[in-house]
DNA sequence: AAATTATGTGTAACCGATTACGCATAATGG
DNA sequence: CCATTATGCGTAATCGGTTACACATAATTT
């Protein structure tokens, strides 16, 4: 591999020159860059981004921590932010924690050892104080943090809630059961709240509706074989993602209730998956791609240290009617 | 960042003395040892990777090119690639290609500027020649190109689809279709000649049994559909991927034919979306996980200069068995 | 006791870029 | 016409590590 002082050397230079036409900084002759150029072209040279990085302490690589690639949520989020860091120039590390705060502190300080220019956590356990700690720029990605200093990008769960269970009632569904996510998780408590919004006023709601997940099929596929048992006539379920909507609708499934007949489903998402099913699910779909997207573009900006016009993006819900859902 | 040098310091000794005890080269005094280590924790000094990676020319850190993270295959090989390589103390950068090769060959060369220690290539589109030239160590997942010298890990895919077919002709299956995948695609041939192995023999076969496809589900539905439509005989369908069975399945259920009992369904991969359907799919199992964790151990061997014992793996299959095949 | 060999440590070059600084010369202004 | 300012380029320090080499002393061999 060719260095720039053999450029340098060869185009009869200085390495500072070289260094200038390669960056566009300072001035250079028209004629000089024409013979650096040329001798770029010859060594077929391209520059060293480890020398670069050191001198420079910017890497462009970003590390995007992710819970699990594995679950179907995740990928095309990462997509997102790859697709944008790409465009950008910079190179996204994957790191997979497991939901473990630790792993992924341990993780981000690897990153930092490698002076990697900023993070996206997606899901993380963190907390703000924990976050503040990294010295890097984030921006944090699905959960909302407490905190009014850390960029976030989320979609408006309760909102979305809301209206899922609106749709439901409007389908006329007569007795509404809510799986929900985990305790823990902010976005859990906020969809849930918004199921409460409009159904806690109603004659027919009781506390036993609302039943403990954890965002996991087979879980909510049991929860719901047991929900339906007990009260037989609950005729829809707005759950609080698609893996636990695609449960309800395997646990509908083997009880033989027909869907949507008898009852309706309502997931929220917006997962590749939902499509995969029969019938096909109905779900709340944030706009994954773009929340990937909005996020790794605020995170160059913070990284090339422009101003963020906003903070804490909140993206629209979209209502996909499918399968799981009477046509009306 | 305190550096090396304010750790010498503190310790009153030399950088190179810091620099031996960090990589336990070289001899250092037990006393003296002891003094550096103390410096270091009261600086919490951690090295910089990238002014190491530069007089080292080693990055501990590789590249995973998948043709989309979105296609469920996918995140469960980049899972296992990235267990292993945290596990080794490499971080693993993630690409896309979308298969294709311009993209993928570009993508390696923002790779080497980075001095990437190594490449694993998932599903790639390129040729053996071109791999050679990229002068880092490169693995091959998933897709076998012609060449003796390219480490590569696969399954058994002829012998797997051998292996389906039989499968669904023991189940009393008495005209059995194939989806095949993309021609470009070495696996989809395997797999297809599998199929034919078993059937081209018997007195039912004839070529308008095997429709052509691009491993994806919409467009299995619609050949399924009207493979169905030309010959309602068919009992029995073996898909060269899941996505094109569960595509299948979806042809299926529109159509009202009952699955398993008029129409069996196996596919091929062992993706997690085959649990998510319903009947949930029968499918000839790769080791997904293991093909990338071995691969990401091969890559390692390399990167690390140690001996390969088999330059080419071919995982064993393993048939699992669920609900769109009878129960024998 | 002299010759080896093992142990312990420091100096300084090096990895391959960027860039502050200095020094020319050319162009422009008052 | 002299003072500025703009243009053009090179030298050498710097980023933060690793390591070849040199040198000293201690432990073993012969």
């Amino acid at each position: 591999m060719a260095t720039i002082r053999d450029v340098s050397k060869l185009a009869g230079v200085s390495v500072a020159t070289v260094s200038r036409v390669l960056n566009r900084s300072g001035y250079v002759h028209e004629e000089t860059e024409r013979k650096v150029l040329r001798a770029i072209k010859e060594l077929s040279y391209t520059p060293n981004f480890v020398a670069r990085s050191l001198s420079n302490k910017k890497t462009s690589t970003i590390g995007l921590m992710v819970p699990d690639i594995t679950n179907p949520f995740f990928p095309e989020l990462a997509r997102a932010v790859e697709d944008v860091m790409q465009l950008y120039g910079y190179t996204t590390i994957l790191g997979n924690s497991d939901e473990s705060v630790e792993k992924e502190k341990q993780y981000v300080e690897v990153l930092k050892q490698r002076y990697i220019d900023g993070v996206i956590l997606a899901s993380t356990a963190l907390t703000a104080d924990e976050v503040h700690k990294f010295g890097v720029p984030v921006v944090v990605l699905d959960r909302a943090l407490t905190s009014d200093t850390i960029p976030m990008v989320t979609s408006k769960n309760r909102e979305g809630a809301r209206e899922a269970t609106r749709f439901l009632l409007a389908q006329g569904c007569r007795k509404i059961a809510h799986l929900r996510g985990p305790a823990q998780l902010l976005n859990a408590d906020e969809r849930c709240q918004g199921y409460l919004d409009i159904v806690e006023q109603t004659d027919w709601f009781h506390p036993g509706l609302v039943v403990a997940g954890n965002y996991e099929m087979k879980q909510a596929t049991d929860a719901t074989l047991a929900l339906l048992k007990k009260y037989p006539d609950i005729d829809g379920i707005f759950a609080g993602n698609d893996m636990m909507a695609i449960g309800a609708l395997r646990a509908a499934q083997i009880l033989g209730i027909s869907i949507p007949d008898k009852l309706a489903i309502v997931g929220y998402d917006g997962i590749t998956m939902g499509e995969v099913v029969y019938p096909e699910l109905t779900t709340m779909a944030q706009p994954i791609y773009d929340m990937g997207a909005l996020a790794a573009r605020m995170l160059i900006k913070m990284i090339e240290k422009q101003p963020l016009d906003t903070l804490y993006y909140e993206l629209d819900v979209q209502l996909i009617e499918r399968g799981t859902t009477r046509k009306v």
